[in-house]
This record gives structure tokens, C-alpha cells and sequence, in this order.
RNA sequence: GGAUCCAUAGCUCAGCGGUAGAGCGUUCGCUUCACAUGCGAAAGGUGGGAGGAUCAACACCUCCUGGGUCCACCA
């Protein structure tokens, strides 16, 4: 018997360990029969539950749909460390006390970030349980998990044997804040009122949005085809500095901008950059990974002391600091032709928003191209389907032909370091930074150069920075104190690695120490089908290639793309046979869910309040096909009383009511048009799911449901029931058709409406014994 | 600069080559049993603008206007 009204909250968390003890969720390879894959796009192990997380239901309308079809069907749940995301929020928590990751060396940094997300990552489970997700629990993996680590590492050198991995000099986005380079993918871009100064080269005159970095410049280009410069000098000079640059031509630089002179800077600029290895220039070092100018570079070295002062009022400043200054002094020399305001678009962290520098330092880079060609045949000869096919198709394509080469590396320690080692003896060059540990911590001086204790969980009370070149610190310091107080390497570009981490091969040496960056996330994640399918070699060759793959289309780039080319590479086959891109919550404004505009509706909350089934049908129902889901509390209360309708329960009890039978004797004009309209029904629904279109099967079960079954069928058989002159054999056949569309609107609706839907059956005399998301889809 | 999507009822959005749909909101009425988290009824749209192919368009094509989003080396 049930509550006159839903109690969502208890039924729910009693039906999720019904079906959870029943192992229902957990697939049986059966190798007749076709099995159904969806591999759960990994939340970040430390993210509280968002909306975004709640849309999974789109994922658990397809398995528990493709479940009742009878198919094997494996959802598999997972968490992602989250490399840059998780060590971000971890330094913002370490900045609240006041210290940073500088104080830790990166062994005791990983232990702290891992302690700290392992807290969350049970939560997160416990949250996908109670949107009622069908999740195969017993695979759960998480990507830092030994296993699946391993498997990386071995991509990795499998990408290194077959050529496909390098460690390049290259211009990559710096963020000085975060200390680490980003792939082009993860840089953000803003817009920003700023200056554009016009500057006195001498025999020319260029325009510059970053006057800091003239001190870096090599050349002055101009366009091959500017009338302007066709009888220029073939010199330059940088002011302040007073060193001669020649002045070249190129094709990219723009005639019409500026001067239509572009200063050339291959260290600060990519379209310098590449100038600058078409035509052999040098690159200067002005800048420190921390953002600060520096001068110490052998360009600067032979300038006249009164340049040398100049340059001392810029040491060691931050760019905007160090940007006054140069125009300041600038000012003064009368080097300054103009200064305009100027509103642009900058690159940004996407993480923290610090405007990103270009700079030059070497990287671990996949070449793509011969990755990106398989995973855009695979999808021309339709061996995979993005769904829908129209708008994101040429997302993909557009994106594959033009891609470049993938930085790989990340310098944060959260993440597995990638599996190359460098022997110090053969590279003297390469700079330590470490923390050297210390009895006494009253004589210790901290990072930020005050006398400071550090502690944290015991690992040590007090430390020392220490920095330099091998060959400064080798005999300072024990290979073992360096390597056990580690923070980072800086390794010149021309040193010698390997893959093996035993000895040296060249020169036998054991000082071996690993890299010190790590993979970028999406390089784990890429690999995510595989590498999860793989621990079980049964479940590899049966599961994979996954059915559907679905997702927020933003990260069809960052993931999806990446998954096609890593999972073809690995495999030979593709990850997944389709392609399902859904859109993003926005609030009843159609507006973007923002913690700053206060519109966001936390899906515990709302299921707490209305239960997960309102929110579930809230999301999808009515929905086109990777349109907005405009969501609002009202929408959901209206979810809630639909779900809230579980007609007919009283009318039941304590009566024999035989079991529908096809052409059974007695029924009438309006039973067979019910009967006919639920045939129809059952075919559109299937269709529509079949289709992915999960809002327009919703929408016509709840028409059904609501107005056709309970508003009029339901209102008359009311009528006929208590109707004294009806014939007790006649009112029998009404409950039995009753019953029989009752129970197939509730299998219909058990995708979307789990919890409810189960409830009812499971308070339902029926013929099928077993829970309803194990039965059969009506046909 | 390139690409792409959107414009339909007061609001948020579906749908469709052949008499305009839903939810919420509004108005009026009903309501001792499946459900007030309800029932019945009503009001409300010359489908952003202009043109075109069609027997016929809100739907297809072109252009315009106004928004969204993505990509790109804007010094």
C-alpha cells in the first residue's frame, strides 16, 4: 500500500538498493546477443554534482530503454583526477592559509591534493545514485588509479616507438600564475581596454600593444607587397636599448595594421615566433616562468652602463609594471610617437584568468596529423555518428584538418609524470628546484624569503628552497636529498632523455631523475573507453566499440575528438559507433547558469524537494535535439505532479481482475480505442528514443498518460465502477484494460520517471515477478 | 575575418509542405475520494522584416534586421 502522496525521498533511496542488491545494473556478457555500451563522460573527482552531471539522465534513458530491450547493458561510471582544474582549486585552498605550492616539494603536494580529493570522490558516487543513474558500480574506475595509469604510460611509449612523440622548443601559452603551459584548446579569450603605442625604430616606426617585450625583439618585418617600404632602410633600432635590428619582409604581416611594421619578438609572440624560425633568428630570454622581466640573458650582458641602469629600473618587475616603466622611460627618450587606446582581445587562463604569455619552453608534443586522418575517415565512412549530424559534423571536421601538434605536458604535479629520465651526469645544464629539509626551522628562510615554519601532516617542519644548475648544486647537495625534496626540473632543450629509468644508457650513471611534468588530463581521458574496457579483456572484446558516446558538445575538441583519435590508434577501431551532443541548463531566462548571477538550481536540492524522477523528466522532456534546456523551478513542480499521478492505485485493491488478454470478450468501443491509441503510442515512443529524440518521447507519453488515459478513460470507468447497473463481469474487463495500458505506460515511462515507475509496479498485481527495469519493452 | 544556430502565445520552448502546439502564467467555473501536486472551460499568435520557387509555407531558397555560440596569428 502506498502513501496517498509520493514521498520521493524515501521510495527513492529504497528502490536504488533494490535494484543495486539485485546487480541489475551489472551487465552478463551473453555472446548471443548484441550488448549496449555507454561509457559515462568522467565528472572531476573533486566537483560537487551540477546540473551538467544531472543530464547524464539522457544516458540512463538509453540503458535502462536498451536494458528492457534485453540487451547486455553496461553504463560504466568513472572520476577524473582532473589534472589542472583539481590542482588550481587545491592552491586557491592552500592560499587561504596562507602558503602555496612552492612550499611543498611535489611528492608531498600529490600525497596532500590526493588526500583532499579523495574526501570528494565518494561523494560524487553517492550523488549519482540519487538521480537514480544506473551506473555498473562493480567497474567504476578512476583515473589515477594504478591500472589504468599504467596503460597511459605504455600509449605513451607506444606513440614514442612509432614516432609519434617529440619534446619540442616551441611557443606555448604560458600561464605564470598556474606555472604551467595550456594546449591552445585551453586558452580563453577577452576583451580588454588597453593602449597600442606607436614607437620610434629609427629609419621606422611600429605599433606595439606590449612595449615590455621590445627589449626580446630581433627584427622589424613588413609585408613583401607594402608600397610604403619599398625604399626603407634595411636597419632598425630597438630604443632604450640602442640595439640594431635588421628589418625584414613576410607575408603575414598585415600592411593596413598599425604601422604596418611588426616588431619582431620570437620569444613573446607566436606569429613572431614563426617568422623567426622561417628566417633563423635568435630568440631572448626576457622573461621568467613566474612573469618577471630579467635581463640576464647574454644579449644584455656587453650594454653600456647607463643602458644597464635603464634595465635595472625593469628587473624583475611583473608585465604591468614592467610595461609603465618601459613607456615611461620611453616618454622621457621621446621614443614614444603615440599612445591610443586600443580594445582588443587577449588570451586568458582559462582557469585563473591571468593573461597568458607566449613562451618559448620545451614541451612533450603528439604530432596529430597522422592521428587526425583515421578519425576523419572513420566518421566520413560513418563508422561513427555524431548526432545530430548537421551542426556538429563540420565542428569536427573543421577542427581535425586544422589541427596542430598537442602539447602533452603540464607543469603541475597532479597527474602522472610522464615516463622519461634524464641522467644528470650527461646534463649538467639541467636546472633543480628543491626543497632541502631542515632541523633547525627557526635559521630556514621561507619561500617568499621571510623566516617561516612550514608543516603539514608531519612530512617535515621546515625547508629551504634551493635552485640552481646540477652543476652548481652537485656538490652541495646529495643526489638523494635532491631527488627526495624535489619540486620541478627545468630542462634545457637539447638534453638527452630516455625512456628507461634504471641507469643511464649512455654513460651507465644511476643519477637518473624523471620528468617533471605531467599529461595534460584529456590525454588520460582520451584514451578513457579503452583504458576502462581493458582491465577486463572479456569486457574489452565484448563492450568495445562502445554504442554511444554522449556529451556536451562543447568538449567535442577537447574529448571526443580526442577519444576517435587515441581509440582508433590504439585499437583499430573506433571508441564508439555514435555520437550523441546534447546542450547545455540554462535558467527560464534562457540565460547561462553562473554562481555570480545566482540562477543556478542545484539538482540535490530540487530532488531533495520534488524527487529525481520531476527533475529527470524536467530535463528532457519537450527538449529538441541539442537545443538549450531552459530550466526552471516551475517546470519541474509541474514534473513533480505528473510524476505525483499514480492513478488508480486504491481502485485495485482487494479485487480479482483477470489479465488482459487480446480480443478477450467485453470490450468496448472506448477499451479498443484506448487499446489502439497505447499500440500507437508504444511504436512512437520507440521511435522517438530510437531517434534520440528523448524530449518528443517524453512529451507524448506525458500527453498520453496525463489527458488521454487518466483525464478521460480513467474519469469514465470511474463513472462505469460505481454504476449499479453495469454488470460486475463488464467492470472486471474495464480494471483489466485498465491495468494491462497502466502497465505498459509504466514500462514506457520507466527510462525517464525511474524511481515512480518502479514503486507503482512493485505495488502492482502483475503477472512478471521480477523488478520492472529488468522487464520487457512493450512492443 | 570565417563558420554556425536561433527569431512561433505574456514567459520558456516544441513541431510541421496542406485548417497553429505544450508547460508555466492569466480569466471563469467545478471539486467528500486516483490526484487540490486536481477537473472542466476560456482568452491569447497577420509565426522578426522583404522577396522568390510551389496548386499550397510558419516550414524550402535569397536578402535584411536583431540575438546566441564556436573557430582564427589581430601586432
Amino acid at each position: 500500500m502506498l502513501d496517498k502522496t509520493y514521498q520521493p525521498k524515501e521510495v527513492e533511496e529504497k528502490i536504488y538498493k533494490l535494484w543495486e542488491d539485485g546487480k541489475y545494473f551489472t551487465p552478463v556478457i551473453d555472446k548471443k546477443k548484441r550488448p549496449f555500451t555507454i561509457i559515462l563522460p568522467l565528472p572531476n573527482a573533486n566537483d560537487p554534482m551540477h546540473m551538467g552531471h544531472a543530464l547524464f539522465t539522457v544516458e540512463d534513458i538509453m540503458a535502462r530503454y536498451h536494458r528492457m530491450l534485453g540487451e547486455p547493458t553496461l553504463w560504466l561510471p568513472g572520476a577524473d583526477h582532473a589534472g589542472i582544474e583539481t590542482q588550481f582549486v587545491f592552491e586557491k585552498k592552500l592560499a587561504k592559509e596562507d602558503k602555496s605550492r612552492f612550499d611543498f616539494d611535489r611528492k608531498t603536494l600529490y600525497q596532500m591534493i590526493w588526500n583532499y580529493v579523495e574526501k570528494n570522490r565518494s561523494i560524487n558516487r553517492g550523488q549519482l545514485k540519487k538521480l537514480g543513474f544506473s551506473l555498473d558500480w562493480s567497474r567504476y574506475h578512476y583515473s589515477l588509479e594504478p591500472e589504468i595509469m599504467e596503460r597511459v604510460l605504455e600509449t605513451f611509449r607506444k606513440l614514442y616507438q612509432d614516432g609519434l612523440i617529440y619534446r619540442g622548443e616551441r611557443i606555448v601559452n604560458f600561464c605564470t600564475k598556474c606555472g604551467t603551459a595550456f594546449s591552445d584548446l585551453e586558452v580563453d579569450y577577452q576583451e580588454r581596454d588597453d593602449f597600442i603605442y606607436y614607437l620610434d625604430y629609427g629609419a621606422i616606426s611600429i605599433a606595439t600593444t606590449r612595449p615590455e617585450t621590445i627589449f626580446a625583439d630581433v627584427a622589424v618585418a613588413v609585408n613583401p607587397k607594402d608600397k610604403k617600404y619599398l625604399k626603407v632602410e634595411k636597419t632598425a633600432v630597438i630604443p632604450l636599448i640602442n640595439i640594431a635590428i635588421p628589418v625584414l619582409s613576410d607575408a603575414l604581416v598585415q600592411k593596413d595594421f598599425g604601422t604596418g611594421a611588426l616588431k619582431i619578438t620570437p620569444g613573446y609572440d607566436p606569429v613572431d615566433f614563426e617568422i623567426g624560425q622561417k628566417n633563423g633568428l635568435e630568440i631572448i630570454p626576457i622573461m621568467k616562468r613566474n612573469g618577471r622581466l630579467d635581463f640576464t640573458s647574454k644579449r644584455f650582458a656587453s650594454l653600456s652602463q647607463e643602458i644597464k641602469d635603464k634595465l635595472t629600473q625593469i628587473q624583475n618587475l611583473k608585465v604591468y609594471p614592467a610595461r609603465e616603466k618601459t613607456v615611461e622611460l620611453l616618454e622621457k627618450e621621446k621614443k614614444l610617437i603615440k599612445k591610443i587606446p586600443y580594445k582588443h582581445t587577449v588570451g586568458v587562463c582559462y582557469r585563473c584568468g591571468t593573461v597568458i604569455e607566449p613562451m618559448v619552453i620545451p614541451q612533450w608534443f603528439v604530432k596529430t596529423k597522422p592521428l587526425a586522418k583515421p578519425a576523419i575517415e572513420a566518421v566520413e565512412r560513418g563508422l561513427t555518428k555524431i548526432v545530430p549530424k548537421k551542426r556538429f559534423e563540420k565542428m569536427y571536421f573543421d577542427w581535425l584538418k586544422n589541427i596542430r601538434d598537442w602539447n602533452i605536458s603540464r607543469q603541475i604535479v597532479w597527474g602522472p609524470q610522464i615516463p622519461v629520465w634524464y641522467c644528470l651526469d650527461c646534463n649538467h645544464n639541467i636546472e633543480l628546484n628543491f626543497l632541502r629539509r631542515s632541523c633547525h626551522p627557526e635559521f630556514v628562510s621561507g619561500s617568499r624569503g621571510m623566516p617561516k615554519q612550514v608543516r603539514h601532516d608531519n612530512v617535515y617542519i621546515g625547508s629551504e628552497k634551493i635552485s640552481g644548475t646540477y652543476q652548481e648544486l652537485r656538490n652541495k647537495y646529495s643526489f638523494e636529498e635532491i631527488r627526495s625534496g624535489l619540486q620541478n626540473l627545468v630542462v634545457p632543450q637539447d638534453s638527452s632523455y630516455q625512456l628507461a629509468s634504471d641507469k643511464c644508457e649512455k654513460c651507465q650513471g644511476t643519477k637518473l631523475l624523471q620528468e617533471t611534468d605531467t599529461f595534460d588530463t584529456w590525454f588520460l581521458s582520451g584514451q578513457w573507453p579503452v583504458n576502462t574496457l581493458k582491465s577486463n579483456p572479456a569486457d574489452f572484446a565484448y563492450f568495445y566499440p562502445t554504442s554511444v558516446l554522449d556529451t556536451l558538445w562543447d568538449i567535442l575538441p577537447f574529448w571526443v575528438a580526442r577519444m576517435m583519435m587515441l581509440g582508433i590508434y590504439l585499437t583499430g577501431k573506433v571508441p564508439f559507433k555514435t555520437v550523441h551532443l546534447h546542450a547545455r541548463v540554462v535558467d527560464k531566462l534562457g540565460q547561462k547558469m553562473s554562481k555570480s548571477k545566482g540562477n543556478v538550481i542545484d539538482p540535490l536540492t530540487i530532488s531533495e524537494k520534488y524527487g529525481a524522477d520531476a527533475l529527470r523528466l524536467a530535463l528532457v522532456l519537450g527538449v529538441g535535439p541539442a537545443s538549450d534546456i531552459s530550466l526552471s523551478e516551475e517546470k519541474i513542480v509541474g514534473m513533480r505532479n505528473f510524476c505525483n499521478k499514480r492513478f488508480l492505485l486504491l481502485n485495485l485493491e482487494g479485487k480479482s481482475v483477470p489479465f488482459y488478454k487480446e480480443k478477450m470478450p467485453g470490450l468496448t468501443k472506448e477499451d479498443l480505442k484506448l487499446l489502439k491509441s497505447l499500440k500507437i503510442l508504444t511504436k512512437n515512443v520507440t521511435k522517438n528514443i530510437d531517434a534520440y529524440k528523448f524530449g518528443k518521447a517524453s512529451e507524448i507519453l506525458y500527453q498520453f498518460a496525463w489527458h488521454e488515459f487518466a483525464d478521460i478513460y480513467l474519469e469514465n470507468s470511474k463513472l462505469k465502477i460505481q454504476n449499479s447497473k453495469i454488470s460486475e463481469e463488464e467492470k472486471l474487463v474495464t480494471l483489466s484494460v485498465l491495468r494491462h495500458v497502466y502497465l505498459n505506460v509504466l514500462k514506457l515511462l520507466h527510462p525517464f520517471i525511474p524511481f515512480v515507475t518502479e514503486e507503482i509496479w512493485q505495488n502492482f498485481p502483475r503477472k512478471n515477478n521480477s523488478p520492472l527495469l529488468v522487464s520487457p519493452w512493450p512492443k
